[in-house]
Parts: C-alpha cells; structure tokens; sequence
DNA sequence: GTTAACAATATTGTTGACAATCACGACCTG
DNA sequence: CAGGTCGTGATTGTCAACAATATTGTTAAC
C-alpha cells in the first residue's frame, strides 16, 4: 500500500440537512478545483457517499461528476473499488512537459504571426515586469507575470484546440509545476528563456519563437526529471 | 436550421422486452464506436430515451455514457436541451491536424531515438508494402499501410500522454481523414512523406524523422483546407 | 395576418431505493 | 499453524419514478 492518505474531513458545506441541492455540473467544477487546488491529494480515495454529504448532492450527480473527471485524467477508477485522485509519475510529468513543450511551440509560432501592434506591447509589458519581479526576488510576481505569459501566448495564438489540450495537461501535473516554482534559483533561470519567447514573438520570428518556447519547456522537463529522479 | 439531420430509426439491439441490461461501460463504448464509425453523423440528436430502448439500457447509464463522450469532444450538451454529435467545422479540422503534427512529430523524434532493429525492419516493411499498393493503385491497402505506420512509430515513441491526446484528436476528425483518403491522387502525393519518415526513423535520424511528420501533416492540413474551403 | 398568452407535450435533470460486488476478518479444518 | 471458506459490512452499479425545463401547438385579441 505505502500511500493511501486517508484525509481528514473537511466539510466544504454543511447542510442544514433539508437539502439545498448541489446540480451535477456545479460539482464537477467544485471537485475539479478541489483536485487541481490540492485540496484533495494524490491517492486520496473518493467515496461516493461521503462526496454527496460534503458538498450537499446525490449521489447520482456525484457518480457523473467523477465520471467527467475520469475521462479529464484527474481521478483514477476502477470497477467496483472507487474512484481516487490520480497520481501522475515524475516519468509521466516529464512527458506532459514534453507535449506541452510541442503544443505551445505551435501556439508561439501562430502568435508570431498573428500578434498586433497593441499585444506586443503587453507581452512587452509583461516582460518587463518578470525581469523586476527577479531584481526584487519577489517570487510571486514572476510566477504570476509566468502564468499571464503562457496564457497570453495561446490567447494570440487563436488556436483553440491546442489551448484546451494544454490546459487539460497542465491540470495534471500542476503539483509538479508548483514545486519547480518553488525552487530558489529558478526565477533566475528562466527568465531568459522567457525574454527569448517574447522578442521571438515581438519581433514576428515564428521559427525564433517556437524555438524558444520549445527550448524553455525542455528545460522545464530537465528541472523535473533531475528533482523528482531520487523522490 | 439548414443542417439537421434527424436521421432513420436503427435498432442495434432488439431487445424482447424483459431486459437483458447493457452497462454504462459497455454503452459508452458502443456510442463512441457509433459516433466514430459515422452511424450517428454529425447534428444528429441523441434522445436519452431513445438511445436508451435502442440499446436496451437505462437512461441513468446513457447520462453516464453521454458525460464521457461530452468531455472527449465527440458529442455536445446544452443544459436541458439534450446532446448532439458534435459537427467538426473544416478550420477546426485544420487545427486539429496541426495539433497532430505537433505532437506525431514529437513521437517521430522519439521514435528515431528509440527505435530497434526489428522494429526497422516492420517499419520497412510497411513502406514496400505502401509502395506496391500505389503500384498497383490499391486504396484499401494503402489506406491500412498509412494507419498501421502511425499506430506503429507512436508504439515505437513510447510517448504514452501523446498516444492518448492523438487518439482523442484522430476520433474527432474521422470524417475528414475518411473523406480525403477518398482522392484519387492522394496516395501518389503521401506516399514520398511516408518514406521520408520511415527513413528519418531508420537512419536514426530524429531530425529528419520529426520534420518528415511535420512535412507530412503540414500537407494533411493544407489539403484538407483545399478541399474543404467551398463546403 | 400577426403577435401574445397560454396549454400540452417532449425531453432533460435529479433523486432515493435496490441489487451486485468486493474487502476483511472470524471461523473451521487438516 | 497454514490455508481455505463463508458471513458481514462497506461501497459501487443500476434502475425507475419524480421534478424541472424547453419546445411546440392553439387560441384569441388586435
């Protein structure tokens, strides 16, 4: 068994008891953050029936919830045994790092393309406002200026598909991006490699920008491979 | 309204009435198959009800096996208005093609790193045989030769996350994959990219083998754009 | 003839109860 | 004491009835 955290009880809303109802599509969102936020942990088991008390549903609408989010790769189940949050691998995490790495390479290559004078200048803004966030070593800033970044990039790109298969991806392994921002010297790192996606993209170089993007990501994959290898 | 189909009345599965019941499992497995094989074609409505005499099953589990189908993009919800295949635009279809260049070409460059003498042989083997079938003029063939080479390099990849996101990808846009094998001169056109890759991976080139995919569904895209651009 | 209100119908959303299955431990048996 | 077997409780799977909502059809007023 090894892990299998039992979790304590946290009641995320405590019915009177009559029965307010929680719809089935209002929780799925609500258990999607719960996983993503990591309020519910790797492993942790998801039984039904304490579902539907906690957040005030049928169990009906529980069993549909955790079947979206089976098939969005969040939760693992089995016939008869129940469903738990899925743990990905360090080996798995390197390889969403991988498809990333080539699905927003395309998205900086579009956004190259496409980009308009007036999104130069936020992507511009932005830059300028990570490499501050490093000289003060404010590390929230620059994991903030990061996510705007990245989310700024696929907007311009207008590529929808890719877009939604990266953010499916990055819900996965959210814990591992999490922990490789936390690293003390990592702000220092990667803010050239952002620097160089953005003049790639500013500078309407498709082949810069999606070499630049693709080069980041591979070091994104490296700092994961080398941290969690002896995890 | 202009595209609804609302299509005949096919009974899969006469049941005698008393009920011997399908599982949700078994049911989503059926409807994805029916979607995909194109016996529910697209803006086709899918009534719980319905479906669920047709397959002799209970509403309760065609939900269940509709929420699958909804995530994995084959099908679309509207909040009490019921779910409809879901009817793939051709610029989504380019998008979708342009993701899967990103990702096939990624498992083409893992694939050349990775690949084994007996593996070089089948990949070989898969290019004489698609070399005949244009000889000869034989579309099924070839057609069988271009999927079983795909199938056969992402194994060869080993890229288990980019296995899975191509499959939900190539399930969305079957039809139009179908439609363009149907052109005459198709195969005559891909069958030098086909050999580009088997090359790229056999020489163990990850390179070449990566920007032989690209090439090659860069060419999907554009044909695809072509063909379906007055539609 | 067109529009608005309203009734009737079709369809989806939700729920609680029942059935099937599985994990665990007591208990026998050699 | 090893090993099997047979309850028993916990949990998931299934179903059919009920509630809520949207759509369609009808009537009547303007």
């Amino acid at each position: 068994m090894g892990v299998s955290p039992e979790a304590s009880s946290a009641e995320p809303n405590a019915q009177s008891k009559a029965a307010p109802r929680t719809t089935a599509a209002e929780l799925g969102r609500r258990l999607r953050d719960a996983v993503v936020s990591g309020q519910l942990v790797p492993n942790q088991r998801l039984v039904e029936a304490d579902l539907a008390a906690e957040y005030g549903a049928s169990r009906g609408n529980v069993r549909i919830a955790l079947t979206e989010l089976s098939s969005e790769g969040l939760i693992e189940r089995v016939q008869n045994r129940g469903a738990r949050v899925r743990a990905i691998s360090p080996d798995e995490a390197v390889e969403i790092t991988e498809v990333r790495g080539a699905l927003e390479s395309l998205c900086a290559r579009k956004a190259a393309e496409r980009v308009s004078r007036s999104e130069i200048e936020l992507l511009r803004d932005i830059g300028r406002r990570m490499t501050q966030a490093v000289e003060r070593g404010d590390r929230d800033a620059y994991s903030a200026g990061n996510t705007e970044l990245h989310a700024l990039i696929i907007k311009v790109s207008g590529q929808q598909v890719a877009a939604e298969t990266i953010n499916r991806l990055r819900s996965q392994a959210v814990r591992y991006q999490y922990r490789l921002a936390q690293r003390p010297d990592r702000p220092a790192q990667s803010l050239p490699q952002h620097l160089a996606i953005i003049d790639g993209i500013c500078s309407q170089d498709a082949e810069a920008a999606a070499s630049a993007m693709q080069d980041h990501l591979r070091s994104v994959a490296a700092e994961i491979s080398a941290t969690e290898a002896s995890v």
